[in-house]
DNA sequence: GTATGCTTTCGGC
DNA sequence: TTACGGCCGAAAGCATAC
């Protein structure tokens, strides 16, 4: 039997929340901006409606950026914990719907209904409105569907048309589906990627799927190599599986001013590595490695980490680190710091094995 | 050589 | 050219062990 994915996608879906809860910004350009610790406009666009979008605004924008284009839009700051209430009761709905179900990010998830509709895709789309009309009428928000064989196919088609989409590829349409499309629509292709196709004339699935494989392989490696060539042909045999918990949890902000001074850097980060620490106790984790992050002035993200010998949990065993990982980027880079952040990770459920705390204590003995 | 683990970078939302 | 958040997971790059 063959499958029948779905993938679902909440339209703009902050700007979206917020129309909802003022329907008086309907019509306007939304523009919805993470802005910084710097004041004024700094900052960059997190999410602009539809209105937002055909005036040139984009998600990673600078917010002046986007002033320039609508100085008339409407600027808010995202609310992100009111967006993750919302988006759990949403993913919920999807839940009722799915076989097995995959939460990808805070507004897309896959949905595998394949036992359900019997592998009949007819099924598959009736089910598509079903869920649409669910998330209208319980949440007052429009998605977009896609419904294809795989993740692969179902995730383009959702893209396909938006907002309030509902595009169905069937197998046998997916080869005309695909290949009049450009590379950089299959998810896992980006700048790197298509750079290397240029290079071989490339442009089009269509073009990449007459590419035999041992080229593929030759130009990017056994891996990628493998996964290009069948993701050309609309080939993906990824199951739709459950995610498992967060694997990192991380803070990072902007910095008042440019600064390499470590005092006041390790200042911030420990307010950060509080935020982090918190919720690492509540959800009653051990960490094993520590990351320290950096933006310099010219905007390169850079990284510092270090992986314990035990795992751990104290706020001091962070602090303490990741000073140090601080003392070593700085001792490699020379410019100010423009944004820091904090980040643990390589998570363990406190089980019978000893904490580095304990570890410690039994040597001391 | 291949498997494994750690560090760093990339890229999506 | 200038100006540019705050997350996350995955891939790439590298070292080490067998």
């Amino acid at each position: 039997m063959n499958r029948v994915v779905l993938h679902v996608d909440l339209d703009a879906f902050y700007a979206s929340v917020e129309e909802r809860e003022d329907p008086t910004l309907k019509g306007k350009p939304i523009v919805i901006c993470m802005f910084s610790a710097r004041g004024g406009d700094s900052g960059a666009v997190a999410t602009p409606n539809y209105e937002a979008r055909k005036k040139g605004i984009r998600s990673g924008m600078s917010i002046k950026q986007a002033k320039r284009l609508s100085p008339d839009g409407i600027y808010l700051p995202a609310r992100r914990d009111f967006y993750e209430m919302v988006s759990e009761k949403i993913m919920d709905i999807f839940r009722g719907y799915a076989d097995s179900f995959e939460q990808v990010s805070i507004d897309e998830a896959f949905l595998d209904v394949s036992i359900e509709t019997n592998g009949d895709f007819n099924k598959g789309k009736s089910l598509a409105k079903m869920i649409k009309r669910e998330v209208k009428k319980k949440e007052n928000l429009t998605c977009s569907v896609g419904i294809g064989p795989n993740k692969l196919i179902s995730k383009i088609a959702a893209s396909m048309e938006k907002p309030d989409g509902l595009t169905l590829v069937r197998p046998e349409e997916v080869e005309g589906f695909l290949y009049p499309l450009d590379v950089t629509k299959l998810w896992g292709v980006g700048g790197k990627t298509k750079d290397a196709l240029d290079e071989i004339d490339v442009k089009t699935v269509g073009e990449l799927a007459k590419v035999d494989l041992p080229k593929l392989v030759e130009k990017f490696g056994n891996a990628k190599g493998q996964w290009l060539y069948n993701a050309s042909k609309g080939i993906d045999n990824e199951p739709v599986k459950k995610r498992g918990e967060q694997e990192q949890i991380g803070r990072i902000t902007t910095l008042e001013e440019d600064t390499r001074d470590p005092g006041v850097i390790a200042l911030k980060i420990s307010e950060l590595a509080n935020e982090v620490y918190e919720i690492v106790k509540e959800r009653g984790k051990l960490f094993r490695t520590i990351t320290f992050y950096a933006v310099t002035k010219d905007m390169k993200g850079h990284t510092k980490s270090r992986t314990l010998g035990m795992p751990g949990s104290d706020l001091s065993l962070i602090i303490e680190t990741v000073r140090e990982l601080i003392g070593d980027f700085l001792s490699e880079n020379d410019l100010p710091l423009r944004r820091a952040g904090i980040r643990v990770s390589n998570f363990s459920k406190p089980s019978g094995q000893k904490t580095l705390f304990e570890y410690k204590n039994f040597k001391k003995k």
